[in-house]
RNA sequence: GGGCGGAUAGCUCAGCGGUAGAGCGCUGGCCUUACAAGCCGGACGUCGCAGGUUCGACCCCUGUUCCGCCCACCA
């Protein structure tokens, strides 16, 4: 290695070889062999959708979950990361749809069978990309378990649960109103619907004429208020408030509808109408408004439907019968203005409902479905957090996941899809019974032995296989050895965003089924959005291939992704604006490689709801992870034939090699903790501080006098100190970084016991290190008093080259013993000419001018190279701060209530900052006399 | 309408009842034989606003203003 050019680390260079070596040697796999005892680590990962391609939701689920389960495996856990792929039923369908449609067609044409035959197609030639760019991240699942939710166990078990629920009353059929898709054609469930706010609506107003009105008893026609114009055509009722006087006389009257001439009953209702709202009437459509469908069933009122399932009106809508919904809308209001019935509008503000998946306005429909009754199904899921056998991290999604399970609805789970789950049941032609079976087909209907059953022709919503996937992927419903040992799992790390979708639902399956949670801990974390904050969207082509972040991409190409088919400069000033530092940063993203990728997306902290990713960042990583690629690449330089023992020296005499294994000590507790109580960005935050900060700017320093000039002694104890430190560090770093840890760490000195690869070592406890307070005193003695001799220097602009003459002065025989015994230190790190003078106060001879090392307690003296004015000022800055400072202190102090209230320790505390104040305010002045006399 | 987060250095964010931190950016000096993707210095904050509790508040409480998110059937 020596001799070699410098070079920068390349990571393209080294990640997928690495990656590929811990596949041959089974590093992921998990254990089934009963003889193996290690306690298992588990967790089940997310399932990404099958035709997705990874962004950077995933990346960084990916990586947090990669950090904890590699830092498990290196504690010596039986890891099992159980890896998968959904086959995610709307958006697969939409997607082959639209493939179909551009080829002229629909699904309808091709037939159910050759339709789920297309999508089987395309799923086997998309279907492994995701898992393929995951590898990239270094994603370490166990692979060879890798599931899919259709394949037929997972089928089998979702087959298992929906009779099992339905044998027990949970799952049920039933009418009601649903909300429709038009766009898809199928149901969704309540979770499904997004609502937008509408900044374009308007409350319509209109008239209905009154039936035999008695113009004198007050108006002869009643007007109601709307934002769904076109839903009168579905109008059975108009409800006034009971107690409001100025419809009484129109309680029990009728009115016309002025299209089709129905006859239409005024109703009173309390419940519905608010007599200060709109008009005081309201329209009552109970086949097309919650509210208007609970009306209806509280007055028995028609239900009548409007709509065709394409979101058309149907025949019951007269004259209008064809025409889409909104193009009916219009021409419903052209027909009240011709018939003199319109009262006016005005502009009103409301959530408009959208389709999560197909974004097109939902309309309530009434339906019948399947659904399962929640309630009884939440109760146990709540208990366990609140008992504890389930904990959520961070803590503050307890509430939100409490008054979701609190105020569940029943789950509509049928979808009127192909590609999915199909609904296990049976409808008998004749009798019209349904037979729910675990098998294949029913010759005949139980009730009345007809021979005529049918499928239901409707599949599950995606979410209820992803439900039973804790357990399922482990073989339930069989009681297979994988069940056995890794349920319960023990982390479920996903986006808060799902909490509701998919966490909620697996507690309660995995509570109903298992009869124990499905996991230990839940671990939420937040979106990753744009710099500046807003939700990654094709509409604001502000999303990032993170693969692009690794392996390097012009600018072109990214936009090209995130806004499809836009002029290239029109998505480049969009991807601009959204990204300010990757504006200035040329023409795209370097390689930064997939380990600074990862540090970075582990380092922003998991709690905070939005994780604005900023390139810049992400480069000062890659920085890092040059800094560790040559730091190593040095100290190897001076260890390369130690030998180790897995333990750190026994008795360090060197400061320099005590101070550093203290740190070490520090740094990897701070790091196991961080990972264990799922803060991952002060585990790494400690890990860098400590690598770069410490290892790097100081203590490697530090060793270079010793290797340069050292007794042969104190140059064994400091090689097998820095080769200890870097191994042991390679080793806590490597769950962040695993590629390039396992690069160096393989060219490293290790202990004969190491296994081959990095990511089956130990991971380091503080036992690695020795904890020592006593050289981190000292050290951090030398390095005020080596700061302070910096800051003269660079202060009087000396030489950066130039070696000057130094003394150091303090009171403290200690101290003076201690600047002594490591003068060579502070020579080497201040470059000093000569020796480095150390004295009492008073001792200096004239021409020297002085510093202090104000928090050491050492004044800093150089002698020649300063001008005296500067450090007069310098001077006169550090007295009045220093007096100011005092300024407070004593104010405190002369305060009874603060030494009668306050904590003793705090007072010894203040009288102590005091001390030292004054002290260092008596150096000041006796300084700034002497550098007078310059 | 409820609920939940956020507001701290130019930017992105940590933090904490006892005299404010990081990265990036800015800035002065250095191509000092690991690293210029670097090294050594420096500047920079009435911790959203107003009250309160406390010996002491950026931190706890109350209110308030903005920003974001979630839930909810107001025509």
């Amino acid at each position: 290695m020596i001799g070699e050019p410098a070079k920068a680390y390349d990571p393209a260079e080294v990640e997928q070889r690495w990656y590929a070596f811990w596949v041959e040697q089974g590093v992921f796999r998990s254990s089934l062999d009963p003889d193996d005892r290690r306690p298992t680590y588990v967790i089940s990962m997310p399932p990404p959708n099958v035709t997705g391609s990874l962004h950077m939701g995933h990346a960084l689920i990916d990586t947090i979950q990669d950090v904890l389960v590699r830092h498990k495996r290196m504690q010596g856990y039986n890891v099992l990361w159980q890896p998968g792929v959904d086959h995610a039923g709307i958006a697969t369908q939409t997607v082959v749809e639209r493939q179909l449609k551009r080829e002229g067609k629909t699904r309808h044409d091709l037939g159910r069978e050759a339709f789920l035959a297309r999508v089987w197609k395309w799923k086997d030639q998309s279907g492994g990309r995701i898992v393929e760019q995951m590898k990239f991240l270094g994603v370490s699942a166990d692979w060879d378990r890798l599931k899919f939710t259709m394949d037929p166990d997972m089928s089998a078990a979702v087959r298992e649960a929906f009779v099992r629920l339905y044998e027990e009353g949970l799952i049920y059929r039933a009418t009601r109103l649903v909300n429709w898709d038009v766009e898809a054609q199928t149901v969704l469930s309540d979770l499904e619907v997004d609502n937008e706010e509408n900044v374009n609506g308007e409350l319509y107003e209109f008239a209905y004429p009154v039936i035999d009105a008695d113009p004198a008893a007050g108006s002869t026609e009643l007007v109601v208020a709307t934002t769904r114009p076109e839903t009168m055509l579905g109008d059975t009722a108009v409800a006034v408030h009971p107690d409001d006087p100025r419809f009484r006389h129109l309680h029990g009257k009728k009115l016309r509808h002025p299209f089709t001439g129905r006859e239409i009953p005024i109703i009173t209702d309390a419940i519905l109408v608010d007599m200060n709202f709109g008009t005081g009437a309201v329209k009552v459509t109970p086949a097309h408004d919650f509210n208007d469908f609970q009306t209806g069933k509280r007055h028995g009122l028609e239900e009548l439907n409007i709509l065709a399932p394409n979101g058309t009106i149907n025949e019951n809508g007269g004259e209008f019968a064809g025409l889409d919904r909104f193009v009916a809308r219009k021409a419903v209001k052209k027909r009240l203005v011709e018939l003199g019935l319109e009262r006016g509008s005005k502009p009103h503000l409301t959530t408009l409902p959208r389709s999560e998946r197909s974004g097109s306005i939902v309309e309530p429909l009434i339906s019948t479905q399947w659904f399962v009754n929640m309630v009884p199904l939440a109760e146990p899921a709540l208990a366990a957090v609140r008992d504890g056998r389930t904990t959520i991290l961070p803590e503050d999604w307890i509430k939100t996941y409490n008054h979701f399970l609190g105020n569940i609805q029943d789950w509509c789970i049928s979808r009127q899809l192909w590609w999915g789950h199909r609904i296990p049941a049976f409808h008998c032609k004749d009798c019209g019974e349904f037979v729910v079976t675990r098998q294949d087909s029913v010759a005949s209907c139980p009730k009345c032995n007809g021979a005529r059953l049918e499928q239901d022709e409707d599949v599950l919503d995606t979410w209820f296989s992803s439900a039973l996937w804790p357990f399922s992927t482990l073989g339930w419903p069989e009681k297979t050895p994988a069940l056995e040992r890794f349920y319960p799992t023990s982390d479920m790390e996903t986006g808060y965003d799902i909490l509701f979708f998919w966490v909620a639902r697996m507690m309660m399956m995995g509570l109903h089924f298992m009869g124990e949670v499905p996991f230990r801990r839940v671990l939420l974390n937040g979106l990753v959005v744009d710099e500046t904050g807003e939700k990654m969207s094709k509409v604001k082509g502000n999303s990032i291939d993170p693969l692009d972040l690794v392996h390097g991409a012009t600018f072109e190409t990214v936009v090209g992704k995130a806004l499809p088919g836009a002029p290239v400069a029109e998505a480049l000033s969009k991807f601009k604006k959204a990204y300010p530092s990757a504006a200035q940063m040329g023409q795209g993203f370097p390689a930064y490689g997939a380990d600074a990728v990862r540090l970075t997306l582990a380092s922003y902290t998991p709690q905070a709801r939005r994780i604005a990713l900023s390139p810049k960042r992400i480069e000062g990583y890659r920085h890092f992870c040059n800094k560790v690629f040559n730091a190593v690449r040095f100290a190897l330089g001076n260890v390369e034939a130690v030998t180790l023992d897995g333990s750190p020296p026994k008795e360090p005499k060197l400061l320099v090699n005590r101070w550093i294994l203290s740190r070490l000590a520090s740094a990897v507790g701070a790091s196991t903790r961080g990972i264990d109580e799922f803060r991952l960005d002060e585990s790494a935050g400690a890990l860098y501080h400590f690598f770069w900060d410490e290892l790097c700017d100081w203590y490697l320093e530090l060793t270079k006098p010793v290797f340069a000039a050292g007794t042969a002694e104190e140059i064994a104890e400091t090689k097998v100190t820095l080769a200890h430190s870097i191994e042991t560090a390679l080793r806590a770093l490597h769950p962040f970084i695993p590629f390039v840890t396992e690069e160096l760490w393989q060219r490293v000195p290790r202990p004969p016991s190491r296994p081959r690869t990095i990511a089956l070592a130990p991971y380091p406890t503080p036992a690695d290190g020795r904890d020592d307070p006593d050289a981190e005193r000292d050290v951090n003695c030398l390095m005020q008093v080596i700061g302070a001799a910096r800051t003269i220097r660079s202060e009087h602009e000396v030489h950066p080259g130039a070696k000057v003459p130094l003394r150091l002065r303090s009171e403290d025989v200690a101290r003076r013993e201690l600047l002594t015994r490591e003068a060579r230190f502070i020579a080497t790190l201040v470059k000093v000419d000569g020796d480095v003078v150390v004295e009492r106060p008073g001792e200096r001879p004239p021409g020297y001018v002085l510093s202090v090392a104000c928090d050491a307690d050492v004044l800093v003296g150089l002698r020649g190279l300063v001008e005296g004015k500067k450090e007069l000022e310098r001077i006169d800055r550090a007295v009045k701060k220093v007096e100011k400072d005092l300024v407070s202190l004593e104010k405190r102090l002369a305060d009874p209530k603060f030494i009668d209230k306050a904590p003793p320790e705090v007072v010894v505390q203040v009288r102590e900052q005091r001390a030292a104040l004054e002290r260092q305010r008596a150096r000041l002045v006796e300084e700034r006399g002497l550098a007078d006399e310059l």
